[in-house]
DNA sequence: GCTCAATTCAAACGAGCGTTTGAATTTGGT
DNA sequence: ACCAAATTCAAACGCTCGTTTGAATTGAGC
């Protein structure tokens, strides 16, 4: 089996996946990428287009495949479960085993994607905005009706900000972003440990999405978060 | 009362937090930062030494009272308790409050520097995220002390995570990373209720953090977790 | 009203920015 | 071997970058 030489697309892609991760998408100059790929200038315009166009394209390559595959995942645990509805864990474990197995697989280039993601969430740029909005609409619609039918207690609405919150550990945890070191001083074969980590995170979170809902406005144990401070 | 005009030093830093939040850190140049704050290129070096000094500058402003407010509030409900651990509840309300308040107040400006905090938390950057490890270092300490008390079944390195898992939820959850956006279409009128966002999040966090502690190997519910893929 | 320190200012340093252009080169089908 | 399409290339477009410099301006204490 003959490894033929990456052509000028993937070098391009892999540049700049590694060079938007370390400095943004603003601050990352199409010269930097170029350079690093051992291309010329103007093939990311002719390939790709412009810069925005180029950062959506190293988006695409993984997030859509990665999506697919939590999608795949989630109808297969639904189809073995013969009617019944799934527990928090089997779903939360159809959102993290495919991006687990991106950080992986491309050891450098999975975890390095993963942080970009993170960059990614927190900039406020609207093509930025837009196209994740877009990339997760379909995967994120799946899996609120999977936990719809998993938690028949918890209102709709209710349901909507715990995913969030689910979306937002689960990022905040995957994207690596050295909280940990802040957080602790975690062992580091502990740290970057993926599995253990899950079997952390994922109980977790399926304890607070179980949790009882608040709506009743009697709730004792937040309604002083609002005393006049 | 006579309100003053705005030295050179506070029009820079509200300048500068309103684009680093737009923009990120590398991306934002001083010549923006100073034609925004009608202040003379010169006076950013001068007043602040250097751009990276400047970013500094802007996050201690707001990010010092903030912990040390964090830090006051648990003090004052630990003493308040007479010698028996805090609810899980009550911790979370001294960390969250002091970020809301901090939110409403600077209606513009605090809003505006959750989001960046958001941002710096993404960044890789050496000197961010030695300077944000610094910074969160004392009142780290602090809060996992309270949860240690609080949770005394729940092993040091387990709380250490779920302490991350917390950590991430909350800045995601107050940065608006508009992650709401494309976990629902939120009713906007509810989506920026900052009482009712919290009144959500702290009972969704406290039921994560009791939950029993999995560290036993056979754990039916994760194990499945990493079956070959 | 003079002085001296603090502050503001215009200008310049060398370097890098995204995109376009038109020519040179490579490629694959005949 | 030839042609057209795809690709690569060097050069240039007007513009912005962080920092430094040395002179001009301001303002409080005497």
């Amino acid at each position: 089996m003959v490894i033929d030489p990456p052509d000028t697309k993937s070098k391009i892609l892999d540049a700049a996946e590694e060079l938007f991760m370390e400095h943004g998408f603003e601050a990352t100059s199409l010269r930097l990428i170029t350079t690093a790929a051992a291309v010329n200038l103007a093939a990311a315009n002719y390939h790709f287009g412009s810069k925005e166009e180029l950062f959506q394209a190293v988006l695409t390559r993984r997030l859509d495949p990665m999506n697919l595959d939590r999608m795949q995942l989630l109808s297969a645990y639904e189809a073995a479960s013969s009617g019944r509805p799934l527990t928090c864990e089997k779903i939360l474990a159809a959102m993290f085993i495919p991006a687990l197995t991106l950080a992986r697989n491309h050891e450098r280039g999975g975890k390095n994607f993963l942080r970009l993601l993170g960059r990614a969430y927190a900039d406020p740029a609207p093509f930025i905005r837009e196209f994740l909005s877009t990339q997760y609409r379909e995967m994120i619609a799946r899996f609120r009706a999977a936990f719809s039918r998993a938690l028949p207690n918890i209102p709709r609405e209710e349901l909507s900000w715990r995913l969030h919150f689910v979306m937002g550990a689960l990022s905040f945890t995957l994207a690596g972003a050295d909280m940990l070191k802040i957080v602790s001083q975690m062992n580091p074969q502990e740290a970057t440990n993926d599995e253990l980590l899950l079997k952390r995170l994922a109980p977790f979170l399926a304890a607070g999405l179980r949790s009882p809902s608040t709506l009743s406005p009697a709730d004792e144990d937040v309604h002083y978060l609002f005393q006049e401070s």
